[in-house]
DNA sequence: GGCAAAGTAAGAATTTATTCGTAAATGAAT
DNA sequence: ATTCATTTACGAATAAATTCTTACTTTGCC
């Protein structure tokens, strides 16, 4: 079966974002909703590849169900179909279960070792904490 | 110029592991060090794969220098040449900078909120808060 | 209508990652 | 020293992700 045939197929289904697919979703969830031109216009300014390369991964995503559009004028606007939100989680989950042995408070302590948090953040995290145990 | 040889000549230098390189670096971090033949029993536990395909993988990984290797009989031994720590911060800080935007803190947000942390853990959490507070 | 500009579509090519097949080397046991 | 199981070496095949080339479409403008 050729590549390209056995791609089509699989390529259906809503599934975690590559690397290239995440880049674009952060433009997008800032934007709120882009052209294809406007999200490759604000890729260059991290990466360097051609506008149809940016169409293509747009595309692509459009068919994993990553993005919506709204194609009703010639240029297409595209929505992220998935929020930041859930999308961090499903990373977090990966990365805690695969590196910190399924130790989300190993990959707390992580995070905030080494990073210079600010001491109003640190007094966010500490209130998040009590509210959690209030709930226990 | 061929792939192969593209390949023998970029793969040298230590860069960020491959997801499955990260499942054998699990295994040789549990085990300080091990066999191919050890790492793919273990493995096997988990995904299906041929022997010579587990030891094409740690063989990369050395050139990667990922991992050490022990050649001085028959059956190699290898150990990891990066510490799960290091490792454990630099997809953190990918995802980080990736994902949120640079803000550690709302990492540690998120994987608390979503994850049914244990009390204890909690504290210790908080304690490390506490720490980091007094060295401002 | 004809044409140019900007866009989309689709497949091929390239790059990277993973898996496998085959042959050669090692070494233990007889 | 021959056999046999185990292991390593290495290139090729396959899979997955990214980039590019080419052709077609839409729209505005003369």
């Amino acid at each position: 079966m050729p590549y390209e045939t056995y791609r089509n197929m699989t390529r259906i289904k809503t599934s975690k974002p590559t690397e290239s697919e995440l880049e674009i979703l952060s433009i997008l969830w800032d934007k709120k909703n882009a052209s294809v031109r406007t999200v490759h216009e604000e890729l260059s300014k991290i990466k360097d590849a051609g506008y149809t390369t940016t169409l293509k991964l747009m595309q692509i995503m459009f068919e994993k169900k990553l993005v919506t559009r709204d194609d009703s004028s010639k240029t297409h606007i595209y929505a992220p179909a998935v929020t930041r939100e859930k999308t961090q989680n499903q990373f977090l989950d990966r990365i805690i279960n695969g590196l910190f042995a399924g130790s989300a408070s190993d990959l707390v302590l992580q995070a905030l070792g080494n990073n210079n948090t600010s001491e109003a953040e640190l007094d966010k995290i500490k209130q998040l904490i009590d509210d959690l145990k209030l709930k226990k």
